[in-house]
This record gives structure tokens, C-alpha cells and sequence, in this order.
DNA sequence: ATTTATGCAAATCGTTTGCAAACCT
DNA sequence: AGGTTTGCAAACGATTTGCATAAAT
């Protein structure tokens, strides 16, 4: 792991204990292997994935965690339409704007970005039709869905 | 209703008619009726809004009706993340294509377009976002998740 | 007559919740 | 001690499924 990495995770966990703290939780060792998978595996993710090892909290905990994480806005659910609910660490955290491939297939969920751009031209229309609705927005997404080329090799 | 209403209607239910027959499949009442609700309502709704009033089929019919209309093309399911799902006339039956703005407050879901142009633009970014990572491209989503009108109001 | 669709009740399965024990401060 | 988090088991709720009856061809 390069320096830069260590630093990036020490600011990652620093910045998720003061949310939780603002709310008065706990950085608990099972939520920081939470956060600390979210991290390493950069991709929505489902909670079988995520416990799905050997050490692995009970199922409960990881959905009281993850539930805890999104209100304090270290953690996202992506919408993804698949038998279960996908959790990824949130844009804000992570500084990141993307969207998402979804692979109707496998149900995997990859991240990708658009030219800075393209992204501004599409939230200048968004916002415009939101105006046009009075509707007030929080966020967009942004989503492919087809077969990933694993599924198309097979 | 004016005359172009009554022909409009007349050709989906046709439209869906013919496309069940290629699967051995029969266009039954509750299908029609199911059908005529969808396009009446104009907008993604759920299962229970769908069957609701008095004379509806069983819960479990609408769910088996719709999976089949849903696999010839007729329907669409929306993933809005609520807890009822929600489903909408295909986007090849009524010939049109559009985005949704989703209510994080109520659940109502509504649709939107946006100009041609802007509409070719994202899906030529999409192409060469697909291409890049070898993926299959069946549809795309854009939705805007927020406040509608009504809830802001409250 | 034969195949398909329906309604009802029961089963499934991801997710949530109650509660007592373990944990942190 | 005083509050929070955990694990386990039970509860929930949307969706699915089995099966006998009704409907369509």
C-alpha cells in the first residue's frame, strides 16, 4: 500500500468517526471493517458480499450499521432493482461524482464517471426540468443496465 | 374521449394482444383491465394503487399478469428503492422515452423528457462509456430522487 | 377436451426488531 | 454505573408459489 493510500485511509476513518460522533455512535471495530471493505472493494456491494467472510458480523448488526452510516452520509444504498439492497461509501466521502453499470445478469454494479462537462450539461437540464415540476432535488442517478462483458463471455 | 384517444386505444390493446399470443398466452380480462389502468394512470405505479379499488384481481394475479407483460415488453418495472414496486406501460408500446422524478417523501413517481438533443448527447456518452468496459447496453435510467411539489408544501 | 388463468392460502426471503448479554467511556 | 452495540431468534412484509377451480380456445 503507497503512503498516499494509508493517509487517504486514516483520513477516510477520521472523518467517519466525527459524523458518527456528531450523533452520539460509536466508531465500533465491526463498523470500521465495514467501512474499511466499502473502501477496499470501491463498488456497490451486497450485505452477503460484505460480512460474507469468515469473521463476519451478524447479519442484523451490518444492517443497523449501514443503516446508521447512510443517515450520517458515509454510506449510499444504490437503487439497483436485484434481490438485494447494494451499499457503496457515499460521493461526499469519498469526493466522487459516478454512475453505475448494472449487469442485469450477475447483478454485479460497477462504477463509472463522465467527462466533467458532459456531467455539468446534464445537471443544467435536470435542474431546469426539476424547476419546471417544483420539485426539489437531492440527487440523480445516472444508471446503464445490460450484461457485463463476464456474462457476455459466457 | 376524443376519437384519436379511442384508436390509441384500440391499437395498444392490440399491440399487446398480438404479443402475447406469441407466447401462447391469452389476453384476459384481468390483463386488460390491468393494461387500460396503466395507460389511463400515464405514470409509474405500484401494485396496490394498480388493483386497489373494489373489483380487482387477487394480489398475486397482478403480479403474475404483470411478470408476463413485463416479458413480452408491455410493462416496465420501475426501481424507485420504495417498498412496493412499481410498474409502467414499456417504453416500446407507448413509443416514447422518458426519465423519472422520484419523490424520497411520498414514493410518487413521475415522468419526465428532456429535448432530443440532449437525449442523443447523453446516449452517445453512454455508448462510449458501454464500449469502454465491454458491457451490453439494454437500457439506461435518469431519474431525479427528492421533494415533489405536494410534500414541500406540507 | 385441453390448456391457461384465477383465487386463496401457504411458503419464501431480504430486512427489521425485541431483548438480554457484552462493550465502551 | 450509564448508555450503546451486538447476536440471536422471532417478526415483518412484499413477492412468489402450490393447488384446486374457473375460464378461454
Amino acid at each position: 500500500m503507497a503512503a498516499s493510500d494509508l493517509r487517504d485511509s486514516e483520513r477516510l476513518h477520521h472523518d467517519v468517526s466525527l459524523r458518527l460522533r456528531d450523533v452520539d455512535q460509536r466508531y465500533t471495530a465491526g463498523r470500521r471493517r465495514l467501512v474499511e471493505r466499502l473502501a477496499k472493494l470501491a463498488r456497490p456491494v451486497t450485505i452477503p458480499e460484505l460480512v460474507g467472510g469468515a469473521t463476519g458480523l451478524a447479519l442484523s448488526s451490518a444492517y443497523r450499521n449501514l443503516s446508521v452510516l447512510e443517515e450520517v452520509g458515509v454510506v449510499a444504498r444504490v437503487h439497483s432493482g436485484a434481490e438485494h439492497a447494494r451499499f457503496e461509501l457515499a460521493e461526499d466521502i469519498v469526493g466522487d461524482h459516478h454512475h453505475h453499470l448494472i449487469c442485469e445478469s450477475c447483478g454485479r454494479v460497477e462504477d463509472f464517471t463522465v467527462a466533467a462537462k458532459v456531467e455539468r450539461s446534464i445537471e443544467g437540464t435536470l435542474d431546469r426540468v426539476a424547476a419546471e415540476h417544483g420539485f426539489v432535488v437531492t440527487s440523480h442517478s445516472l444508471d446503464l443496465f445490460g450484461t457485463c462483458e463476464d456474462c457476455t463471455a459466457t
